[in-house]
DNA sequence: ACTTCTCCCTGTGGGC
DNA sequence: TGCCCACAGGGAGAAG
């Protein structure tokens, strides 16, 4: 679930609580919630402080003050929970730390996120190297962006979840952004002319600002919660999970249909192009 | 070299 | 009412 703006509200979360403390203790709850070497995360991490954090796409991490960092990356249901020891109680913490009197909680249920310790390369850590700036990026190029997506000789969506050519942008935010823009998901990238290949990431950035705008507000002063979807789910989606329900634009029920393996959501009528 | 498929995991919800 | 199973999701790695 978590897409660039779920991600981005937990990375200011860990921003403001957690720049500043060093690491006491790192539990290992779960094998699955670490890439890489277990055994270093929870041997290196203890005495490191950290100095700050960053993110692109659906990754985030925090910098160490030994120049590495620690990669996160939430997947579909991985939270980080900052709170009091004994704060947290879930059957799915799955690596717990101590950093002085707060607690940082890793809570997964499906066990797909991870940590990873890893070195930099450049701006970003190692194991994000091959992820592309994310629309939030102020480096961002969006003309060259929309040039290289139609050289793809795939559907439209398949083009937007591939976080090789833009990162942050999951079934959702991509549904939201063609119903935004009028194009049909299935429409080959190849065949799209410039202007609505550059209008697609212009709403793509567009609705993720929104929904990042109300997910700012969803955790107070001792609580991150990955839930920044609450508010911006129920009422603002125009097609994504709407299926059978009227479009806000034109009254036609929007449809549902397979793209590229994923569920998507459409309105028949007024996304024509 | 590029594109598509498979798999990891588990709670939810729709269908019977 | 209760059970069962398909589905959801991101991305690594395999297969096409």
């Amino acid at each position: 679930m978590p897409e660039l703006p779920e991600v981005e509200v937990v990375r200011r979360g860990l921003e403001t609580h957690l720049v500043g403390r060093t690491f006491d203790t790192v539990d290992v709850l779960h094998p699955r919630a670490v890439r890489g070497n277990t055994e270093d995360l929870a041997q290196l991490l203890p005495g490191k402080r950290i100095t700050g954090t960053g993110g692109r796409g659906k990754y985030l991490w925090l910098t160490l003050d030994d120049g590495a960092a620690l990669v996160v990356h939430l997947r579909m249901s991985g939270q980080m929970l900052v709170g009091p020891p004994g704060g947290v109680q879930s059957p799915h913490v799955r690596i717990r730390a101590q950093l002085g009197e707060i607690q940082l909680d890793f809570v997964d249920q499906r066990t797909f996120g991870m940590w990873q310790y890893a070195p930099f390369d450049g701006e970003v850590p190692v194991p994000i190297a091959h992820i592309a700036r994310d629309p939030f990026d102020p480096h961002f190029d969006l003309t060259a962006t929309a040039r290289v997506m139609r050289t793809k000789r795939s559907a439209l969506k398949t083009v937007l979840l591939n976080q090789e050519l833009v990162s942050g942008i999951g079934s959702i935010y991509a549904d939201e952004a063609m119903w935004a823009a009028r194009v049909k998901p299935w429409r080959m990238a190849r065949a799209l002319r410039q202007r609505d290949a550059v209008s697609v990431l212009v709403h793509a950035r567009e609705v993720m600002e929104r929904a990042l705008a109300q997910g700012g507000t969803s955790f107070d002063s001792l609580y991150v919660n990955v839930n920044g979807a609450s508010g911006y789910f129920s009422r603002s989606l125009n097609a994504y999970g709407q299926a059978g329900t009227p479009c806000v634009r034109c009254g036609t029920e929007i449809a549902k249909r397979v793209v590229g393996g994923r569920s998507s959501y459409y309105c028949p009528a007024c996304q024509t192009l």
